[in-house]
DNA sequence: GTAGAACAGTTTTTT
DNA sequence: ACTGTTCTAC
């Protein structure tokens, strides 16, 4: 059955016994062949049960086990362990984490919970009250979540990364310490606790055998993009490596903002002697000019591993470098080579156009409304962080876990005339973080709050009273008392309510609420897709995704938007050398997802935000990481009919040029 | 202490 | 454009 396979990925499909390695390049058939390992793996009668695959979604988890499963014919691959660290760490944790004396009920904090403890935490420390600003809650919750992935101290963490803050050691420390308390009286487990308590689970005598000996078999994929704590769990899981397998490509890391680090993979055979490395060096995906292109962009690269990617696929078109005037001119000019692409046959869905921020989108997103081009886009989605989404969770939360503070602090804000001050005065009437049962104690002790607040307080306690039954309509009791609430707050609330059927939609298929609440905010849905019911696979619609939520996708013909400095490499990120070379992968990445056609767009000028009455701009640089040399392997083309500027000056860009100048001037009349 | 208006600064990526 | 913070009036 792996005839299909080259010599190298039929090494990693069969290897068997001590740890291994796959260096696997972009579009080396990666996926593919772990799929192939798995059905190798069952088909050798290892139970699928004793399988842990270990992916960055569970997207990518489900997308392997499927393929496996069509080699095998097995059904019963169901029965793998499949999905991300922290998704797996809630499944363990809920089954053994009592050997660490944790509730089987506990919450899961995502990080604007997070920020908010902290934030309340800081309050009643009395931190931040006077003229020296004192770092703001989410500031507080990234520096918590760096040290702890980093298993870094906090002092090293402030003074490399957080340099303003280092004045204020002390009170972080001390929030920190609450923060930690609070968590634990709460039933309460942020995503890192998820991580740590899993580690010390490993660590464990009875439980970490038990762990331990739940999985033969451990893969890992997009190992490049684990953190220390991540390598370290794995090491506990498997100390002498035996049926590890981890595949990763150094060259694609891109989470380094989350403590993620490449060391991981680079010393993966020092950490684990007798390890077998494979190399997947054949591209299957890209044509020869895209792939020459994207490999001079990586050999930029100063701390390159070195790896040549090829291929046997000849012809193809060289990759294009557009120059567009400003944004709107990008958006047509994406817009028009997308339909002309889709007349000639290549579908929407078999295109896409990335981008570095979900916002880099906006103009695009218009100009394909106003065309009628349908899309989805994926990643930069708030859906979770709005308000009245995440107020319609805590209700949920509330029901499940009645001392998870955060969430009281959150609903009974909601009701009229009660504020911070009268949020905590009813927290501490029917005592929250009192032993015994707070839910009991607040349906059944009386309260005071305000007059308003009254009606909407009974509402409350009738809303907790009924919730039961499946998750899609305990969510459809939760609108109800919601819905004036939300009303009387907002001016437009219909669109808001909209977000609550979406909800609602969301939790059809879980069994039960814990499970629902868990599982979104573990993996939050990824597209607007997600979010608009299952679509309707006959439809056709464009593909819009940030670079980091590409990863690990391939298209047909992809477009690559904001190819400028300041976007690409985001200025948010050209601090450090690391941060820089971060970024050049990321633009790596996004180049090689592409099969046949990669198009880059290029905007000349950007409008700021114009707050007054002038028309602010800037004009900007084409990408470092399009130097001279690597742009040979682009052909080189603008949007504007160019009297007397060759390409290769307007690619270059910039004011300096005075013909790319008169080329602007006459663009601000023609429209 | 709360609500509502006026204002400011803000957004990189995500489990 | 959007949300979060600050100020003022009840």
């Amino acid at each position: 059955m792996f005839e299909s396979l080259n010599p190298d990925q039929l090494a990693a499909a069969e290897h068997a016994g001590g740890p291994l390695l796959v260096v696997a390049g972009a579009g080396s058939g990666k996926t593919w062949t772990i799929a192939c390992r798995v059905a190798h793996l069952v088909d050798r009668g290892v139970p699928p049960e004793l399988i842990l695959l270990l992916t960055f979604t569970r997207r990518a988890a489900r997308e392997m086990l499927s393929r496996a499963e069509r080699l095998t014919g097995e059904r019963g691959l169901k029965r793998v362990w499949g999905g991300t660290f922290h998704g797996t760490a809630n499944r363990l944790l809920r089954l053994h984490g009592g050997a660490l004396g944790l509730a089987p009920d506990f919450t899961v904090l995502d990080r604007t919970d997070t920020a908010d403890l902290m934030d309340l935490i800081r309050g009643e420390l009395g931190l931040g009250e006077g003229e020296r600003r004192f770092p703001r809650k989410e500031t507080l919750a990234d520096v918590y979540s760096r040290t702890v992935n980093a298993q870094a101290r906090l002092v090293d963490v402030l003074e490399r990364g957080y340099p303003w803050c280092a004045e204020e050691l002390e009170g972080i420390r001390a929030i920190f310490e609450r923060y930690t308390e609070r968590k634990r009286a709460q039933h309460a487990l942020d995503y890192d606790d998820l991580l740590l308590f899993w580690h010390a689970l490993g660590k464990h005598p009875a439980a970490g055998r038990a762990i331990s000996e739940r999985f033969d078999h451990i893969l890992v994929d997009e190992y490049q993009d684990t953190n220390p704590l991540q390598a370290d769990i794995l090491a506990s899981l498997r100390p002498g490596g035996e049926g590890l397998v981890v595949v990763g490509d150094d060259a694609q890391s891109i989470y380094g903002f989350r403590s993620a680090t490449v060391r991981n993979i680079l010393e993966f055979p020092e950490r684990f002697p007798g390890t077998t490395v494979v190399r997947l060096e054949r591209n299957y995906r890209s044509t020869r000019p895209i792939l020459d292109a994207t490999n001079a962009v990586i050999a930029l690269s100063p701390q390159r591993h070195e790896k040549t990617l090829w291929t046997s696929r000849e012809g193809g078109e060289l990759p294009s470098l557009l120059t567009c005037l400003d944004e709107r001119d990008q958006a047509d000019a994406v817009c028009r080579s997308v339909l002309e692409h889709r007349e000639r046959g290549t579908a929407l869905k078999q295109q896409a156009v990335l981008f570095r921020a979900g916002h880099h989108s906006d103009v695009l997103e218009i100009e394909l409304a106003r065309r009628n081009v349908p899309f989805v886009k994926y990643g930069g989605l708030k859906f979770l962080e709005s308000a009245h989404v995440k107020d319609a969770l805590a209700v949920l939360r509330i029901a499940d876990n009645p001392r998870d503070e955060v969430s009281w602090f959150r609903v009974l804000q909601l009701l009229d005339h009660v504020g911070p001050a009268g949020a905590r005065r009813v927290m501490a009437a029917f005592g929250v973080s009192a032993p015994g049962d707070p839910m009991a104690r607040f349906l059944e002790q009386a309260i005071a709050v305000p007059a308003p607040a009254r009606a909407e307080l009974d509402a409350l306690r009738t809303t907790f009273g009924e919730l039961a039954g499946p998750p899609p309509s305990q969510v459809e009791r939760v609108r109800g008392f919601l819905e004036p609430l939300l009303r009387r707050r907002h001016d437009q609330p219909e669109p808001r309510l909209r977000d609550l059927e979406q909800l609602e939609h969301l939790a059809t298929g879980f069994e039960t609420r814990d499970r629902f609440v868990a599982e979104l905010t573990l993996e939050p849905p990824v597209s607007t897709s997600d979010l608009a019911g299952p679509p309707h696979l006959d439809e056709d619609y464009l593909v819009l995704s940030t670079i980091h939520s590409a990863k690990g996708g391939e298209w047909d013909v992809v477009h690559v938007i904001h190819a400028a400095d300041g976007m690409i490499p985001s200025d948010m990120a050209t601090g450090d050398a690391h941060e820089l070379e971060e970024e050049r992968r990321l633009f790596y990445v996004a180049l090689t997802r592409a099969r046949d056609e990669l198009h880059v767009y290029f905007p000349l000028r950007y409008h700021r935000s114009n707050r007054g009455l002038e028309d602010r701009h800037w004009y900007a640089q084409l990408t470092r990481f399009l130097p001279e040399e690597v742009r040979s392997r682009f052909a080189l083309a603008t949007t504007y009919a160019d009297a007397g500027a060759d390409d290769e000056s307007a690619a270059a860009g910039g004011p300096g040029r005075s013909e790319s100048v008169d080329v602007l001037l006459a663009g601000l009349w023609s429209d």
